[in-house]
DNA sequence: TAGATTGTTAATCGATTAACAATC
DNA sequence: TAGATTGTTAATCGATTAACAATC
């Protein structure tokens, strides 16, 4: 039973590339561009022109027209629309070290229907303070917060020796997507979703891709 | 002229899985494991064995023995090697704002070969301060610091209005890997390595499996 | 020996790219 | 009209997976 017939096809990598097609969608707008063609885009973007267009088919509730393009607003709006950014999506996270602190300033997650609803730490410390209109609260609380939210999804940013816990808590809570920011492998069971965020990963793909340049340049 | 024939097939699919390899034989090492199998691996990370036992074949300077598999500590150093993590690059940072400072304090970096050497900012109260014994600097001192230094990264963590200035000021300055956290797109010429770290992307595709799921059970 | 595991070769799968007719 | 661009179909490429002989 196929209801979905145009996100029939649609993978990882499509889904990857939206958010920069995006931004780059945005800076046009703010040069009040008012059209765009795929081709034009691939070229910014280094990217092939059928990818684009296969990518764009994906969002677009209008087609292309040719010999003009796309209207920059209309794909705007379709590609915000198609990455759930309408669609508010609550989530809670945990362990407000550096990096939790920095994740619930960032204000920029609401642009793609992300919204943290609470903190939780176990320093008491930081109990009923607030970072960013957000209030911090006791580990204890966070399956009652969290059962009476009907968030969906955590925010994994506590040491990695506590990660796991920390995932099954939250899963035990009802949470069915997880971020996780700690730099260890996590066990979660099927059912839920796990985005593992791999700053070692990028930062392997760079330095070989940097030591490849600095040979051809020796 | 392929003088390295072992890394001819070498996949960024391969490269951004070595790091969780990684991470869980660190796990393992920690328990006192002596050896583990290809088989083992996949499963508790969730991936085809095959693919495991390819991957470790890039890094790994012994081969598994049958019935027993790697030595856990022998494949960790294999692995640590192949990924660079004793080669350290040198990298600056540019932008010290909540997410630079994050960056500049974090001290895993090191664990996988990179070591931030300065951080610059145009904001005058923090020059000449220290964050993690890193000293910050006025942006202008950038150009004849790299040079002197022949640091080959820079790490740009500035708000997204000032990126593509500060990428293309890096690059200037013989800079030949950025890594990128503004959530811009950059022009980079070629013979210049780009990596985006893409947290709009992750949460998209975080974001989609969790529709699926919530589908699924509703 | 039996069986688990290795590493490799071949088949499959899916994503990317090339080619092209349709359109404005 | 001519030409740029669209969207689709077919070909290519590369990564993943299946099958299997070799090994301890």
């Amino acid at each position: 039973m196929k209801n979905n017939a145009s996100k029939e096809n649609l993978s990882v990598a499509t889904l990857r590339r939206m958010p920069s097609y995006l931004r780059y969608l945005k800076i046009l707008k703010e040069k009040d561009v008012k059209f765009i063609s795929s081709v034009a885009i691939a070229k910014e973007l280094n990217l092939n022109s059928v990818q684009v267009k296969k990518d764009i088919a994906f969002a677009s509730k209008t087609p292309g027209k040719p010999k003009v393009g796309f209207s920059v607003s209309a794909l705007l709006d379709d590609i915000e629309d198609f990455l759930g950014c309408y669609n508010i999506k609550d989530a809670v996270l945990v362990g407000v070290g550096k990096l939790g602190r920095t994740l619930l300033s960032y204000n920029g997650f609401k642009n793609y229907g992300l919204n943290i609803i609470a903190a939780f730490d176990n320093d008491p410390v930081l109990w009923n303070s607030e970072i960013n209109g957000k209030t911090i609260y006791p580990i204890e609380k966070l399956p009652g917060i969290l059962k009476r939210s009907g968030a969906k999804m955590g925010i994994i940013t506590v040491p990695k020796v506590a990660a796991q816990d920390v995932c099954d808590l939250l899963i035990a809570s009802g949470v069915k997507g997880i971020w996780n920011f700690a730099a260890t492998h996590l066990n979660v069971p099927d059912g839920v979703a796990l985005k593992n965020e791999d700053l070692a990963a990028s930062l392997a793909i760079l330095s070989q891709q940097l030591s490849e340049i600095l040979k051809e340049n020796n």
